[in-house]
DNA sequence: TATTGTTATACTCTATAACTATA
DNA sequence: TATAGTTATAGAGTATAACAATA
């Protein structure tokens, strides 16, 4: 049996004072969490953040992909590499020569419709401290704060 | 001349609606601001927010300061490994034989002081978009989400 | 000229497992 | 028994740089 001794705490109160620091840090923990969730399905927070795009996003490209995501090409090109290798996603003849489109497979729509309740199930977990009213602040708060942009690579 | 033509967005209703992934994009974006301003210095993000840790927390140990940075011994080994062989942190005895107390170097001193003003000015950079009050909220949200904690390795 | 896909390569970060010494 | 430090190793994730093909 763990007895789990309480271990001391460190005192930051200059980070804490900034928001990149507690984004960081709540990030960190709340990916540790589905994460965890999603475990059991053998697949990572950013390729099942790739699934749910390429289904809101049929046929889309490498690239678009990978700016959704904040990599760059050829990180776009591991992460759709190892969701093809698996099975889940399928390059298509895309709009030109250059461009292949992006689609789920049928084993990805299934393993896509397992994987989402999972991650609300992490995700209410993980805000569960909050009061109602602070989760709706805290997602409009968000909201511009994670829109995505049409820039250069990372 | 960059032409830079406008690229597709994708859309993520889904994902939107979720503060994980809305946490995960925004820590994201803030983290490679702050990583630019940190560049001139040659440190990264995670490095500097072990300093601060170790100038609030003088003569902590090194499995603290990792619980601090939601890492585990190993990796806490290898930061302090790094900011030691740079001249920035130094290992003292510490309060028994088996720890050891961690402070500031004089060098270590100096860096964060540079550092620290860089950091506010990326922090202040990429909260520029909320109002004040906006920022306040967020801040007081984030910080239970964000909270040290005392159990095991992450 | 700019963009897309692709490949190869290297680097950073982190985890795991094992070992030693100490509490 | 549990904790702290250490070491070696492996794996994920990402960036850079180059190239070919296409727009």
């Amino acid at each position: 049996m763990k007895r789990n001794f309480p271990k001391p705490l460190l005192h930051h109160p200059v980070l804490s004072a900034q928001i990149g620091f507690n984004l960081q840090m709540a990030s960190l923990r709340v990916a540790a969490q589905i994460r965890e969730a999603l475990a059991r399905f053998e697949i990572s927070p950013a390729k099942a953040t790739a699934l749910s795009l390429v289904r809101m996003n049929p046929g889309c490209d490498q690239s678009a992909l990978g700016r959704a995501l904040l990599v760059n090409r050829a990180s776009a090109m591991k992460i759709v590499n190892s969701l093809s290798s698996g099975g889940l996603v399928e390059r298509k003849p895309g709009r030109n020569l250059r461009t292949n489109a992006l689609f789920l497979t049928e084993a990805g729509e299934r393993l896509l419709d397992a994987l989402l309740p999972a991650i609300e199930q992490a995700d209410a977990l993980a805000v569960r401290e909050l009061e109602p009213t602070q989760r709706k602040a805290l997602r409009r708060i968000l909201a511009p704060l994670a829109k995505l942009h049409g820039g250069e690579d990372p």
